[in-house]
DNA sequence: ATTTCTGCAAACGATTTGCACAGGG
DNA sequence: CCCTGTGCAAATCGTTTGCAGAAAT
């Protein structure tokens, strides 16, 4: 993982006054091991790799000072869990296609999208914070060629 | 309310085998009897001034089935429930924007967006289903009078 | 009659939290 | 030492569901 994220941690947990411990370690590790988009769950099964002992409370409660330390984005799609973006920090400004297929999140960015939110709050008197674009969709692959080849988070519930 | 909205209400429930109960017409009658977006307790409150024995989970067995006819748009913003919207059939392109002040769901629509999605879904090999466009923003009217006249959801947890 | 509906209350499931102990500063 | 962090298990809360009786066809 990225040095220089971990040193942001460790920055802003020192300014909470809060603690560096093994659990948060762990799960810090386990959050920037990959660039993909995971849930808490995923995050407790990762952080338990490196750190047996991580418990699901311990997770919970950490992802918010992630969160709000700014390495992390939290996504709800209104699915039934929230999402966690380790990517963020490189792409602050992507936005999220979901495949209701295969529950692929794929992200992209588009200038044009920027501006046009922008103007549209303006418009409605109001200063836009959160610009969010989702698009629900479907996979070509898997209607043309009737299977997916895309990373699956299906199956739960 | 709308008659041909009631209509194409019974003929979906006719159609699937439904039947036509007091509940169901007081939960249709107080779903269509406002354009403001709302909660599935929020319709229990309005579907019992007209009759009383309606109970939760009527409603939320109605809600789905409103859904499904297509007379009501379910939005999910990653808000602790989701919301409603009767005014679905009338503007079934329009986006949302809403207020992190005062919760107030300010509605907008805009042309550029339909093709932006389509067109960035096409890119990323996906057939485009449901585009949403979600934008938190405050108030500007808060921000400079330090009030806001606008209907105010909040309070709730 | 037969089938769908209903209200009630219990179940559900992701997330949060109270508590008593552990451990970092 | 003191105060924060932790695991555990119970609580939370919108929503769903099983069941037995009620109502529609």
């Amino acid at each position: 993982m990225d040095a220089a994220v971990r040193e942001r941690i460790y920055e802003f947990l020192a300014k909470e006054g809060l603690r560096r411990t093994t659990q948060r370690d762990a799960i810090i590790g386990a959050a920037f091991s990959t660039t993909e988009h995971y849930t808490a769950e995923d995050l407790l099964v990762m952080a338990r790799k490196i750190d047996p002992t991580v418990s699901r409370a311990t997770v919970y409660r950490t992802l918010p000072l992630l969160v709000e330390c700014g390495v992390l984005k939290e996504m709800d799609f209104g699915r039934d869990f929230k999402f966690y973006d380790p990517n963020y920090l490189e792409h602050p400004n992507h936005n999220h296609l979901i495949c209701v297929d295969c529950n692929k999140i794929v992200e992209f960015e588009d200038v044009h999208i920027d501006t046009l939110e922008t103007c549209i709050s303006k418009r409605l008197g109001f200063t836009a914070e959160k610009k969010t674009i989702r698009i629900e969709a479907r996979c070509d692959e898997l209607r043309e060629k009737g299977s997916c080849t895309r990373n699956n988070r299906g199956g739960r519930r």
